[in-house]
DNA sequence: ATTATCTATAGATCTATAGATAATGC
DNA sequence: ATTATCTATAGATCTATAGATAATGC
């Protein structure tokens, strides 16, 4: 056996998220986590009793550490200029060291809706204090004339959207190209520095 | 009964269609296909004989709506300072008028790459013509020095996040903030102008 | 003794087919 | 006759539990 395997209850838990993120959760059967964890299925259940607890386990992990840097990247008490393209910078750079992590999290919110629910509650937490001061530092900024005038939701969701899209669209472009793996590294480094570029041009006057 | 039940077959087609792209792949049963059609299961299996043929059926048509909605968009003869709001326009809203599609195809291209390959045929057809046009019509305008210089993939791909992105996010923050429909219909309606701005932002000089 | 792990299996689905019956077209 | 529709069911999974056995901690 493998050094590693010194707690079962563990390995079960890692083999589900490693599998849930590639498959999402209708896909994913209880045996097949026992044979990444290396033991019987039934004691997936032993650990955990039910699928779905295993599956609630880790979605709410996942979910937290999506909205925290989404959050920490704000907290910064550099101006508006420099401040922006660390954001993009720091939240591109954690989408791409969380390959499968997006998609899991919009398929599984979008096939469950319930799962919102408990959601707003993790969202409501953090985000609105930082979210008010990014509002209030922009709203400065625009005074001050030295930026072309834009609400704090529409810039956020501009720079959101212009992250994950790469994520979801460039996977299936790379195997539809079968681009080799380094193209794609360097593919995703120069579209990082393209983001930035129109976003800072959006706030140019 | 309804006036429409006058061919079973097709009423089975629509009744998948609807299921699949509400569902998915995975949670739609044949069962579920059949009551919504208003028939016996068995019948879902007579005339289309396996759920993946049903399936793959339907899925190739959005793909093809996909990638044609994608393509003429640019056929015109208009200025690109014309044409790029335009593209934007009614890429925007095709995606507003087939709310569920663009998740649907983004999920089972991702948890089923195989059907890549099959895609890959579809996508070369059309577009390589029509993304030449683009690219030299950008060149001219780039060594005219109208606008600022970017790739047309670039600049696609901009465009396709910026589009895109609401489509995915928004209708769980809709969810989340409980937000009534017609709010968020002209939430939708001032991020399709932000958009267009962000994009022409971007190739101003 | 208690906790971890296994084997075996009941019960719930779900797909797909076989075979019976009803409807339709010549 | 042929085609459409139904009932019934075999076979394949898959989850979750019950009950047996092995390992560990005092």
């Amino acid at each position: 056996m493998k050094a590693d395997d010194k707690n079962m209850e563990y390995q079960i838990l890692e083999a589900a998220e490693k599998l849930f993120l590639e498959q999402g959760f209708a896909k994913t059967t209880t045996g097949q986590i026992a044979k990444l964890a290396g033991c019987n299925q039934a004691l997936v259940h032993y650990y955990y009793r039910t699928k779905d607890n295993l599956f609630d386990k880790i979605f709410e992990e996942k979910i937290k550490l999506v909205v925290t840097n989404l959050m920490t990247v704000n907290k910064s008490d550099i101006s508006i200029e420099e401040r922006i393209p660390q954001m993009i910078s720091m939240h591109f750079d954690f989408l791409k060291q969380n390959p499968n992590l997006l998609m899991f999290v919009l398929n599984e919110i979008t096939s469950n809706p319930e799962r919102v629910h408990f959601l707003v509650n993790k969202l409501q937490n953090y985000p609105k204090s930082v979210l008010d001061t990014l509002d209030t530092d922009l709203k400065k900024e625009i005074e001050k004339g030295n930026i072309r005038p834009i609400t704090s939701t529409d810039l956020l969701l501009t720079i959101v959207s212009l992250n994950i899209a790469p994520f979801i669209i460039l996977p299936t472009l790379q195997k539809a190209l079968s681009l080799p793996d380094t193209a794609f590294q360097d593919l995703l480094e120069h579209r990082k520095q393209e983001v930035i570029d129109t976003v800072l041009a959006r706030l140019k006057k």
